[in-house]
DNA sequence: AGCATGTGCTTGGTATACTTAGCGCACACA
DNA sequence: TGTGTGCGCTAAGTATACCAAGCACATGCT
């Protein structure tokens, strides 16, 4: 219930959360174990994931930690730096990283590259 | 668990106030001025600047921006990040790209690592 | 002298970040 | 057919970030 926004939980907060249930379920730790490991309950990463309050950055960086992603990742998620800094963080980043990635060989580089372009699409 | 840091104010968040402090003064600011611009009340920018409150990244980023300094930088201050390796993570930097690319889905992403790793050699 | 306006700080209250206890459901195993 | 353990979520309480009102001390003006 409750999807309407609730004053606290609006816009990059909401989607913050759905950054942190994705990253949560690609690294498969259920939520007591990331909680766990982040220090914070269970139940509060639950309304966090689902939008339903902001985090404080020390808990944001506490989590980001825990899911072994930079905390200027995480920050930016929740829109609390301006995005002049992390330029290199969109789409762009991902072709970008795998070309320099000095233990691919050029095939495999081609090789994820064109399968990440099937999955990000023409657009 | 570090227990002595459990309290409110503590080393990096009082050492944050006298930065922030020496920022106002350097730009010739009263408590009123940067607190009309910061959109915060004075005591409570009195409070901070003095070490007894932590203040929440959002009033971080409001006063970094209300003294024209980067949010990075006060983050950095506030020991909100960790400044090992913030910018140019050449090796895991694919695997990293991948996690925080809003473009693709869970599934897709482990896919994209479950290669890549396969290439590189799993470790 | 007195009043006005500036400074930073204290007091007391409200909003919200965060926690501990517990619910309901699914899947195991006896 | 229970009974135990995992999951995510709800409810109710505590801690604290944050605000509005006002104090005590300066300096300036008349």
């Amino acid at each position: 219930m409750t999807d309407d926004d609730k004053t606290a939980a609006s816009g990059a907060w909401r989607s913050l959360g759905d950054f942190i249930r994705g990253q949560r379920e690609l690294a498969n730790l259920s939520m007591r174990q990331l909680a766990e490991i982040a220090k914070i309950s269970n139940p509060y990463l639950s309304q966090v994931e689902r939008g339903l309050y902001k985090p404080s950055a020390e808990v944001l960086k506490s989590i980001a930690n825990a899911l072994q992603i930079s905390a200027e990742t995480m920050y930016s998620q929740a829109g609390l730096l301006d995005n002049t800094t992390t330029r290199e963080n969109s789409h762009h980043g991902v072709e970008h990283a795998i070309k320099v990635d000095p233990r691919l060989s050029v095939d495999q580089k081609e090789a994820l590259i064109r399968i990440y372009r099937s999955f990000v699409g023409g657009g």
